[in-house]
DNA sequence: GCACCGCACTAATGGTCTTA
DNA sequence: TAAGACCATTAGTGCGGTGC
């Protein structure tokens, strides 16, 4: 389901929310009878909507494409909330302090920003990369009636699993971790998940606080700046050696 | 106030899969 | 088997957050 796709299917009006995307299964027929369309794409297509039923609850909120939330806010905000139902009410929360709260006659601009940035941090329960400006985005995308109609129609259609990382003792506990190149026997996504189980943070991009860098083939300018900042360097057996190693010897 | 860090976002690219 | 589409990934840029 690309881009194309959802082009063609939202131009004849079979996609007008994300839920709808989860009863396309009623428009099997009509989806056959467009040209390109042969049983196995459309079985395939279908399959791959079904397996989605029960997603990930950091990925679906990365893919409300809420501004200033990407994929690791997303993230930090599962981690620290648990589920999506927490997320909104955090929203609403700070929704509520900031209409009850605004910045007094004899305020500055400096100490109401910290005083927000502060209630962003307790509300949300995020303290790193954190502040107002994404709690006022999340907070204005929960007031907006469209998007909860849309929320709650999603939410009917999708059960995401309590977000949950158990974290195992290993020797990139507390250290941030970039992964570049191509991986080869893993995700992109699962090197990231395992990254979080052994306590380790998944960066995007290389800076002097990165500890790691996990290089597949094909690495570039991330090995370049790396090697520019002396940060250990391994590939990806040395990586599944600190996993084994967590884990016991099956990772 | 400023410099640095890290994330969001976009465009481009190569590999894989399906259709015709 | 060529063409078309999706997916995963990269590099680059802009901007918000953090700490001094």
């Amino acid at each position: 389901l690309g881009v194309k796709t959802i082009a063609q299917f939202f131009a004849l009006g079979w996609l007008e929310s994300p839920a709808d995307i989860f009863r396309l299964r009623a428009r099997r027929a009509d989806i056959l009878a467009l040209e390109g369309w042969q049983d196995k794409s459309v079985d395939n297509l279908l399959a791959a909507v079904e397996s989605k039923r029960a997603p990930d609850a950091a990925r679906l909120l990365f893919g409300l494409g809420i501004r200033h939330v990407g994929e690791v806010t997303a993230r930090d905000l599962m981690k620290a909330l648990g589920d999506l139902p927490a997320l909104r009410a955090a929203a609403e929360a700070f929704h509520a302090y900031r209409m009850a709260n605004p910045q007094g006659d004899e305020e500055k601009a400096s100490p109401f920003k910290a005083r927000m940035d502060q209630a962003a941090k307790d509300m949300f329960g995020v303290t790193d990369q954190f502040g107002a400006t994404v709690a006022h985005a999340l907070a204005d995308f929960f007031h907006e009636p469209h998007n909860v109609a849309v929320w709650e129609d999603l939410l009917g259609q999708v059960t995401p699993p309590r977000y949950e990382v158990e974290t195992v003792a290993s020797r990139v506990a507390g250290k941030t971790v970039v992964f570049t190149g191509k991986l080869e026997t893993m995700s992109r996504d699962e090197a990231k998940a395992q990254a979080e189980r052994l306590g380790a943070k998944a960066a995007g991009s290389v800076s002097a606080k990165t500890d790691l860098l996990v290089a597949g083939p094909g690495a570039g300018s991330k090995m370049k700046k790396a090697a520019e900042l002396g940060i250990e360097v391994i590939d990806e057996a040395g990586w599944a050696a600190i996993m084994a190693e967590a884990f016991g010897g099956g990772a």
